[in-house]
DNA sequence: GCCGTTTTCGGCCCGACTGTTTTCAGTCG
């Protein structure tokens, strides 16, 4: 994939010309198309293949004819030459929050500080102060500037995002002056991973609010302190940004600070093609000087006045589903209640922490019909894998479990081993018992894309094996997606009627969202499942559920929406 | 640099906060 190297070469070009204070629009202009190639589902050079890169949006003939050279040669030029035009080091001046471009070139300019140590030096001998605009204040910023550089703040897990959330809405919910509360951002997108938490409020007092949440015990340090607007850092230096509006710019306000950003622009141009203004207050028709009120309340009405149909968060990403709401053409997306059960758990026979009785008593509690107990395989010494003994004597407990269960069933299954050549950790004549059949890969992470892709599709071939299980072995913060011949794999899967897992676990979220949208588009169906390892890891369906929403799965296209014995029929090869 | 139900030029999403200034530029989202 050369996506992600065209798209920071366009970053950089556009960096570079902002220090030259070239036109803004053209530098605009840069950064979108770094955005769109950003979010492509398609491999670039397959778009060049086919002659098709006029198609994203934001590419015309001069950013097409860059990104040809950047894939046929591996570098760009025009970049070479713009390079030449300013110090390397400033473009990393640009990174510390509090400076833009203007303070880098005066940096540069009047005290020759190229990069971030000369500017530590510069502040320690006190040489900042006196240049135009900076004085006291401003010094300090950018002190703070460069220690939250330093430390660096990394994307956190949604679920992470989640909780922190909570912790500063279920402390705001409780003020009188507090009406409405709701996250934003990426958050209520429900990315696999999130920067800042944004939270939105509805208040006729928002200098108490303001005043409450910049005083909250986790807080460690107040960024921005306004009327409508306060930032702050937590002790675990997670930002967190609150905004304050009235009740009838509700969802204005949550229509914008939910985003995405490109969502956003491409709202707000619809809005003006149809001669109105849309911003964090209102839908607005402009009449000459004066303009009147549309809507705003809600986001309903919002998108009811602009003729489009609603579109959930975490569809708004600009990736087709404006289009679709245009001609009211929407997917109708899977919720949680459309989980009928779970077939990718856990129990003490290898390495879970609970009984499958237990297991079975809490999802029954869930609402679910069914539960599939599928512990590791032999060869998985460390996950407590099980030996041919072992699985006859859980197939027995099993079935006693089950004598005692009415409308309810536990399902005979394993996470079997895929080995390092493809071949599964179980003979056929054990394989042939189990009702249900994960594959995983747990070794041999570091092969060639080649052999991994085969290792996948020998498993998904396999007459016995039912879904592939974490497909590209992410772990958040641990290990980084293997990479993958995705679209040999999709074709392998469905001619196979193997089906792929969107594990929900919340470092993997594995296939994840754009992977998943792919699958489905290749004609595929997912299996969500939790990987459970304790009880309250069957909670983790939800994120799941936020995965596969966002990519863009309806129930049909999920195989535990269906009842036991249909499924149990479907998955038949 | 892109783009067209204002179509080949002249627009381009929109606003808050801060620090410095004395009306606004810079930065951020």
């Amino acid at each position: 994939m050369d996506n992600l190297a065209v798209a920071k070469i366009f970053l950089k070009i556009a960096k570079i010309l902002e220090i030259k204070s070239e036109n803004p629009f053209r530098i605009r202009a840069y950064e979108r198309a770094a955005r769109n190639i950003e979010s492509l589902s398609e491999d670039i050079s397959d778009l060049i293949k086919e002659d098709r890169l006029r198609q994203i949006p934001g590419i015309g003939e001069d950013l097409a004819s860059k990104i040809k050279e950047i894939v046929n040669t591996g570098k760009l030029k025009f970049l070479q030459e713009l390079e030449k035009t300013v110090p390397p080091g400033l473009l990393e001046l640009l990174e510390i929050p509090s400076i833009g471009p203007k303070t880098a070139t005066q940096l540069y300019k009047e005290l020759k500080i190229k990069n971030i140590k000369d500017l530590e030096k510069a502040i320690e001998e006190n040489k900042l102060i006196g240049l135009f605009g900076i004085r006291e204040k401003t010094v300090e910023n950018i002190k703070r500037g460069i220690e939250i550089y330093k430390r660096g703040r990394e994307r956190m897990l949604l679920s992470i995002a989640q909780s922190t959330a909570d912790e500063f809405i279920d402390k705001l919910k409780k003020l009188p002056e507090v009406k409405k509360i709701s996250p934003a951002g990426s958050l209520r997108r429900q990315k696999d991973t999130v920067r800042d938490i944004d939270i939105l409020v509805v208040s006729e007092k928002p200098e108490k609010v303001m005043d409450v949440f910049t005083r909250l015990p986790q807080v460690k340090t107040v960024l921005v302190s306004g009327q409508t607007k306060s930032s702050v850092l937590t002790r675990d230096d997670i930002q967190v940004d609150l905004r304050v509006v009235e009740e009838k710019s509700f969802g204005a306000a949550l229509f914008y600070f939910t985003g995405s950003k490109n969502f956003n622009i491409k709202i707000r141009q619809i809005a003006i093609k149809k001669g109105y203004k849309l911003n964090e207050y209102g839908l607005f028709l402009e009449k000459g000087k004066k303009e009147e009120f549309i809507a705003g309340r809600s986001e309903e009405e919002i998108f009811k006045k602009l003729n489009l149909s609603y579109i959930v968060p975490e569809l708004r990403e600009d990736t087709g589903e404006i289009e679709l709401a245009l001609k009211n053409k929407l997917p109708e997306l899977i919720t949680l209640k459309d989980i009928k059960g779970d077939l990718h758990v856990h129990s003490k026979w290898s390495d879970g922490a609970h009984s499958i009785d237990e297991l079975a008593k809490a999802a029954i509690k869930m609402g679910y019909s069914y539960i599939a107990i599928t512990d590791h395989s032999q060869g998985l010494k460390v996950a407590g894998g099980l030996s041919p003994q072992e699985l006859r004597k859980k197939r027995q407990e099993i079935d006693k479990i089950n004598k005692g269960l009415k409308n309810f069933r536990v399902l005979y299954g394993t996470e079997v081993d895929i080995d390092s050549e493809g071949n599964l950790d179980y003979p056929d004549e054990i394989l042939k018992e189990f009702e249900i059949i994960v594959a995983a890969i747990h070794t041999g992470f570091k092969q060639s894309k080649e052999q991994l892709t085969m290792r996948l599709i020998k498993a998904a071939q396999n007459r016995f094996v039912h879904i592939i299980a974490h497909p590209s072995g992410r772990l958040w913060g641990v290990r980084p997606s293997y990479e993958l011949n995705w679209d040999e794999l999709f074709k392998v899967c469905r001619d196979n009627n193997t089906y792929l897992e969107i594990n929900s676990f919340p470092h993997r979220l594995d296939l994840n969202d754009q992977n998943c949208k792919l699958a489905k588009e290749a004609g595929l169906k997912m299996a969500i499942t939790t990987d459970a390892h304790t009880l309250d890891q069957l909670y983790y369906m939800k994120l799941g559920i936020s995965v596969a929403r966002r990519g863009w799965l309806s129930k049909k296209d999920v195989l535990n929406t269906l009842g036991v014995d249909e499924l149990l029929k479907v998955i038949k090869k």
